[in-house]
RNA sequence: UCCCCAGUAGCUCAGUUGGCAGAGCAGAUGGCUGUUAACCAUCGGGUCCGCGGUUCGAGUCCGUGCUGGGGAGCCA
């Protein structure tokens, strides 16, 4: 007999017969002549309610049954005569795969998150971290569904990059090499002994990969798992997560513009609708405003402003800010907490910035002051998007990668991509997390990413 | 890396001015009951984060280290 999924038990519409459930046990709790039994098995939030009656063979054996252990229980899917669900197993044999003893460490009271960090090989199977995760899985699909419905494709830009520098952050060294006896040439380490012959780094975005299929496939896009070496400890920064990338052939910053707040548009309503029910746990128990939060930005236009009227801004506001708001300096994360929560109250997207605080392949504008740069601030969650048009006149692009300082020879297949056949091309990226948090009202990325890595922390 | 806060039972926490280590939940045992964070009774459970110091006496005060959290920087 096949099991059946508790998510098809409790939408169901009419008594079954014969239905066979596997989980693990939520609760037990005993009742004259019969036990209940509380059922989840990860397919939705709910828990089926099973009744075991003290004729059944095993009974006392059920009666040692502990919250965590594993069984197979087959039945007659009922309507409750309890209140509280609509329908409940009546069990007809009650087969315990496992055991789980007392030392298990999830209760039926609530825990914190800082210990269900501690055990994150338990926590998915909390109805948070369960909840978290079913939305995970969707507003993935969510995100392939939407690029594939405009006509991208899908790019697997690689993970290992021998470019030395990517334009941000530190990065992970990917070596063969014995750390214990390094093979040194002119007192340095030796690369040419080294697995590929050169150094190389896990990378810290497909941006660079994925713009040479946009020039060939038009409109593409990555989704995979970047890394940063960087030592932040904060709650919005973990060394892997997950980013999506799209690149656009024959696209200027307004289309970028619009690509990005209508992604994080409508994947906010394929949330909203898809997984109904663990959204509205989040909503109840993580926070209250999740759902006004969420309607919000689905309804409204994101404000866009220049980097200078955002400074304007800032100037005039009278507020006391920590750090001083000044031309040419990138806005502090208090500047960009004003401008998203109190000022406007609704997803910003602030764009081009002077060039100096900004990377090297961002298009550089008709002023020679300003680069087509475009971050988008959303409350709460702060920067979730950050992009730009990228510089397509060679010319131009190598003189950027002069004044800053980088090796022509390691970027010549880059270089070579604005040689042949060049066109304007734009693209962003943004983090899969940070979405996470805002959809789920979570607000540590460390709970929104099933193992996460922090500095000073690798276990699982 | 810098600034701030915290660390007490398996979990969540209380612990007054420096004076015998506590509660709820969880666990075990018994009872009651179509229950649903079940209920009632009994019992077991501690390196008060580590190290050093002050003191007649430290969970409490001081120093230091570790771990966790929040903020900043870096950014998605």
């Amino acid at each position: 007999m096949k099991r059946i999924k508790i998510l098809h038990l409790s939408d169901a519409d009419a008594p079954m017969d014969k239905v066979l459930v596997k989980g693990w046990v939520r609760t037990r709790r005993d009742s004259k002549g019969f036990s209940f039994i509380e059922v989840n098995d990860g397919s939705c939030l709910k828990n089926i309610q099973v009744i075991a009656d003290e004729n059944l063979s095993n009974y006392e054996e059920i009666n040692k049954i502990s919250t965590g252990s594993a069984v197979s229980i087959e039945g007659k899917l009922v309507a409750s005569k309890g209140g509280g669900q609509k329908w409940e197993i009546q069990a007809e044999g009650v087969d315990i795969i496992s055991l789980a003893p007392e030392s298990y460490p999830l209760q039926k009271k609530r825990h914190t998150d800082e210990f269900l960090r501690t055990i994150a090989h338990l926590r998915p199977r909390t109805n948070k971290y369960g909840a978290a995760f079913r939305i995970r899985s969707e507003l993935s699909y969510a995100i392939h569904r939407f690029f594939r419905d405009r006509g991208f494709r899908y790019i697997h830009t690689p993970i290992i990059t021998g470019s030395d520098c990517e334009g941000a952050g530190d990065m992970f060294r990917v070596t063969t090499l014995n750390m214990d006896h390094v093979p040194v040439a002119d007192g340095k380490a030796d690369y040419a002994e080294d697995f590929f012959g050169k150094e190389a780094k896990l990378t810290v975005s497909g941006q660079l990969e994925a713009e040479m299929f946009a020039l060939a496939l038009g409109d593409v896009y990555t989704f995979g798992p970047t890394f940063r070496a960087e030592n932040s400890n904060t709650r919005r920064h973990a060394a892997e997560f997950w980013m999506v990338e799209p690149e656009m052939a024959f696209c200027d910053l307004d289309g970028n513009m619009d690509l990005g707040e209508e992604l994080i548009k409508e994947l906010l309503r394929f949330v909203m609708k898809e997984c109904k029910s663990d959204i509205e746990l989040f909503a109840r128990f993580v926070d209250k405003q999740l759902l006004g939060i969420l309607e919000n930005i689905v309804a409204s236009d994101f404000v866009r402003i220049p980097y200078t009227a955002a400074v304007e801004i800032l100037s005039e506001s009278n507020k006391k800010f920590e750090f001083p708001v000044k031309y040419g300096s990138d806005l502090q994360s208090e500047h960009e907490w004003y401008l998203t929560e109190e000022h406007f109250n609704r997803p910003v997207i602030v764009y081009n910035y002077p060039k100096e605080i900004k990377p090297f392949y961002m298009r550089v504008n008709d002023d020679d002051a300003t680069v087509g740069a475009m971050d988008v601030l959303v409350p709460s969650i702060g920067e979730i998007i950050g992009g730009s048009q990228r510089e397509e006149r060679y010319d131009i692009l190598e003189g950027r990668m002069k004044e800053t300082g980088l090796p022509k020879e390691e970027y010549w297949w880059y270089l070579e991509s604005r040689e042949f056949g060049s066109v304007p091309h734009s693209g962003f990226g943004l983090g899969f997390e940070r979405l996470m948090m805002l959809v789920t009202g979570i607000n540590n990325i460390r709970d929104v990413i099933p193992f996460p890595r922090t500095p000073k922390n690798i276990e699982f």
